[in-house]
DNA sequence: CCTCGCTCGTGAAACCTTTCACAAATGCTC
DNA sequence: GAGCATTTGTGAAAGGTTTCACGAGCGAGG
């Protein structure tokens, strides 16, 4: 059903054309041309086109493409037919912003369990979870049916704790610390790193100002 | 000095080999090979080189890079030579957990206002900053000098904040909303958009599910 | 001071992604 | 039901990034 081998670029302009697709559907539109997706996307017509062409093709060509059954297959594509069950590794600062944030819920992703070592932090309550011991955590992941894990812990213990995971069969991990995961064939790690962002922008000011 | 055009995955992966640079300085390393630093990038030597083929030729054949002299060249290629200073745009939970990180800071970062439109927050104080009135905007980035802005509200009024950070001369801004911000040519936006990072896990488990 | 082993620097090749351009198909109008 | 305006789907071209492979240069050690 799926092809061989999709870039990342193109399934994460599938995540962004839902979004606006969503937003098509909740105006009312019934239909969209690749080009007005396009241009809220910031891409072009062809791009869009081509992405979407991996997976079949639903246009009508002169019309465009229908909001709904296109929203619904690229939901089936991205795998959000089901709601995922994601714990949180590490009760910081972070996980605070994260557990509080509605927004995943509504996109179907559900934060079930939120795990920390320090004694102070475990039983407390974060919007609704109570914090566990992260000792735990393969009974945690186990007990929630766990798919993704987000870790949000400092970088020292990010390697072991991931070991961990990947050991109770966890696949997808989100990951905040600055460091380089080292996982296994199969398992997938997204890297979000601020720091990284930020030295881009940098970047970006002083090639600007040499300019 | 700066040559024509670097991609942006060569200028990330030169933030990433700072990063263990320093951390092979601390532990008195006096010179490193391509390869010792691709394996900890998690890329592969001739990467490495190529990437640092930029901007020069600073090694020594038959024995590696001298650490401490390329990691000043890093910053000063990254444009890390100054510190840079930062507002956040938005006093929710996100920039909570932003403005408390140390991290920042020990890399050149430094937040030097808040922003918000809620009465509520105004003036209460979060890590040693008040929080000022999105209407002082203007005056709150001329003031502090600042170069950097960190969008952390909700996408609503997203753009509009950025015609007016555009229109008192921001040129780098990290965009954490889930909207396309539209910018004049000589503005950098960077977006972190978690929604779509956790759908390209979601995609990810269902097209191995698939296999 | 010569040789050897090592690792850099770099064109060329391979690979991947985006853009182009146009035939094909559809809906709408008359 | 023919003609027209429109927009898709897609090979081919262009453009960009990564990998390959090897000559060049350096330090060490005898
Ligand atoms: N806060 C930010 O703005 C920010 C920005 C960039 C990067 N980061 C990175 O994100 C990560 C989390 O940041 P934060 O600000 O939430 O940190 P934090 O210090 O507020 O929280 C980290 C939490 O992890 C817990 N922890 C430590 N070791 C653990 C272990 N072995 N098992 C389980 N829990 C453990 C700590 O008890 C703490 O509650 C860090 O790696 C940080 O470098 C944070
Ligand atoms: N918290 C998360 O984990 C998370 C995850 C993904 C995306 N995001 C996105 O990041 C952004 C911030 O998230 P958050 O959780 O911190 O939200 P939040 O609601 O906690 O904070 C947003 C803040 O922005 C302020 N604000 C609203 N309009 C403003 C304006 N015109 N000018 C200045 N300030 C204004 C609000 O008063 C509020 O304090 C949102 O766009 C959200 O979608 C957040």
């Amino acid at each position: 059903m799926l092809p061989r081998k999709i870039a990342d670029s193109t399934v994460r302009r599938l995540a962004i054309y839902l979004r606006f697709l969503e937003e098509f559907q909740r105006q009312g539109q019934a239909t969209v041309a690749s080009d007005a997706l396009a241009q809220r996307a910031g891409t072009t017509s062809a791009q869009v086109r081509k992405d979407l062409s991996f997976f079949g093709s639903f246009g009508t060509r002169g019309l465009g493409y229908d909001v709904v059954p296109l929203a619904d297959r690229l939901r089936e594509i991205l795998g959000l037919g089901h709601r995922h069950r994601v714990a949180i590794i590490g009760a910081g600062r972070l996980a605070a912003a994260l557990v509080d944030y509605t927004g995943f819920s509504a996109r179907g992703f559900e934060i079930v369990a939120v795990v920390d070592r320090d004694p102070a932090r475990i039983g407390a309550v974060l919007a609704g979870l109570t914090i566990e011991d992260v000792a735990d955590l393969e009974h945690v992941v186990r007990r929630g049916e766990v798919e993704i894990a987000i870790l949000v812990t400092p970088a020292g213990p990010a390697q072991a704790l991931v070991d961990r995971l990947v050991a109770v069969g966890i696949t997808a991990i989100l990951n905040f610390a600055p460091v380089q995961l080292q996982v296994p064939e199969g398992v997938d790690v997204k890297n979000v790193n601020l720091a990284v962002e930020l030295e881009t922008l940098s970047y970006a000011l002083s090639a600007r100002a040499a300019t």
